[in-house]
RNA sequence: GGAGGAGUGGCCGAGCGGUUGAAGGCGGCGGUCUUGAAAACCGCUAGGCCCGAAAGGGUCUCGGGGGUUCGAAUCCCUCCUCCUCCGCCA
């Protein structure tokens, strides 16, 4: 959320991300509300002085054995206008609030300008394209022969857009995982989380998930809570109404939780294989910083998630996203794409972004230089991986002409293997 | 889930419904003193919002919300959180 008075006094600006973003943004209705608002409360604060004024007279009339009961009739008065007034700014503001809530942060000035995922910019590229001398299978193939994916019975427990990992299967997601936490707690300086997998209504805003974005989540009924859609919320939420010491400051911290996602307006896409499920697993990187390191800290971050794929030895790309393809919180956002060899193309395995001061302000997470004002921290969070793509990124390109899947070098301590067996010998 | 207790400024801790944004202490900042430091002493030490070019003025905030009242930290209702005891449970 945007701080009233900025927003205010930048409006072209936002006028400007608007079209950047390619959305619609109603500002002659903020200026509408927002005149209307300051102009009640000048008058409003009018009467409050004169009343308060009043009060000390009649307390001293009072002691003085003296009559008041002119004074407080003429007071009860102009206290019925000020609830009246008082009622109406209370509304006013939370038409405000309900306006700014929904409007997205402000893009960095590095970010190129454009209308959609065709106009984000490569930055790099690690790797080569691994050499088949068969055509690849896509992943649920390969998985569903070796036996270990089992979709269609993943369907019958829950429902579509679910995954169920058998034997070597799960073994590998579990290990995935596990090399992913390592990594980062160990050689990268992250402080491993373990948060609940729901978070509640003001965890959401927080983040920016909440109001615009319900229908993108599963609510809990009943309890007002919602499963997570990704650990940036609870990462976010850690320190939440909190003032944190500047010498602290970047505070590293890293999640592996489930993640839930209805993706309500994702119908059609990737309706085969797992790369869009409504359960995932996703180790998730996140820093808390201070706002001149923090587009330092967006590039170690973005380091540190390519590190993974690295020693996987997987074949990637870095883009950087264009303005009308960065998230709503996000004011730059450098995505990774991993080589899938049965499609011939990238696909996003992570997500990194510098979300400023945008989240710190809905959730009040500030930092107190020393001898100096507190100010709102920026929040960086960044996939280090999604673990069900790496997965499926894992078992196209270390796929073999006999279906069976040879381990990646940095798994094989997690996986006690070093090739997951061909469909003959795998058990069914 | 049941019963009881508590929530005041960075922290501790006072606070008869009427100069209480809030005593006192601690901590922090500045100063005096000192070769330096400590001690001692003196002063300063929340934030939001509104008006204003600024200086400054006004207003709101004592867990959240609502109510009573001319006026609420102080009275009433409600919600939340924490603590204690009981129950249930992996």
């Amino acid at each position: 959320m945007h701080d009233l008075n900025y927003f205010r006094e930048h409006l072209d600006l936002f006028e400007q991300m608007a079209r950047h973003r390619g959305i619609e943004l109603d500002l002659d209705g903020f200026r509408a509300l927002d005149r209307e608002r300051r102009e009640l409360i000048t008058a409003a604060e009018r009467s409050k002085a004169e009343r308060n004024k009043a009060s000390e007279e009649i307390a001293r009339l009072k002691k003085a054995g003296q009559d008041a009961s002119g004074l407080i009739a003429e007071m009860k008065r102009v206290s019925d206008r000020i609830k009246q007034d008082d009622e109406r700014i209370a509304l006013l503001d939370e038409r405000l609030r309900e306006f700014l809530l929904i409007v997205p942060n402000l893009p960095h000035p590095s970010v190129p300008v454009g209308r959609g995922e065709q106009d984000n910019v490569e930055v790099r590229r690690w790797g080569t394209p691994p050499q088949f001398s068969f055509a690849p299978r896509p992943h649920w193939e390969v998985g569903e022969r070796a036996g270990i994916l089992d979709l269609p019975r993943a369907a019958i427990i829950a429902g579509t857009r679910f995954a169920l990992y058998k034997g070597a299967g799960a073994r590998l997601e579990r290990a995935l995982a596990n090399f992913f936490l390592d990594l980062h707690t160990q050689e990268h300086g992250y402080t491993e989380i373990l948060p609940p997998f729901v978070a509640n209504r003001a965890s959401l805003v927080g983040t920016g998930h909440l109001p615009k974005f319900a229908g993108d989540m599963f609510r809990l009924e009943g309890t007002g809570l919602w499963l997570t859609p990704t650990a940036e919320v609870q990462l976010t939420n850690l320190y939440r109404d909190e003032t944190l010491d500047a010498d602290a400051l970047p505070i590293k911290v890293c999640a592996w939780t489930a993640c839930f996602r209805s993706e309500a307006g994702a119908a059609g896409k990737d309706t085969r294989g797992i790369a869009r499920q409504h359960q995932f697993q996703k180790v998730e990187l996140f820093k808390f910083t201070r706002p001149e390191q923090s587009y330092d800290e967006l590039e170690s971050l973005v380091r540190d998630a390519e590190a993974v794929l690295q020693r996987l030895g997987i074949h990637y790309r870095v883009v950087q996203l264009c303005t009308a393809d960065i998230g709503f919180a996000s004011a730059k956002t450098y995505d990774l794409e991993v080589w899938l060899p049965s499609t011939g193309a990238f696909k996003e395995i992570s997500s990194c972004s510098n979300c400023e001061a945008f989240q710190a302000r809905r959730a009040a997470i500030r930092y107190r230089p020393k001898g100096g004002k507190s100010d709102f921290v920026h929040t960086l969070n960044g996939s280090g991986l999604a673990v069900g793509r790496t997965w499926l990124a894992v078992v196209e390109n270390y796929q073999q002409t006999d279906g069976s899947i040879v381990v990646p070098e940095a798994l094989r301590p997690y996986m006690g293997t070093d090739r997951i067996p061909a469909p003959a010998a795998a058990k069914a």
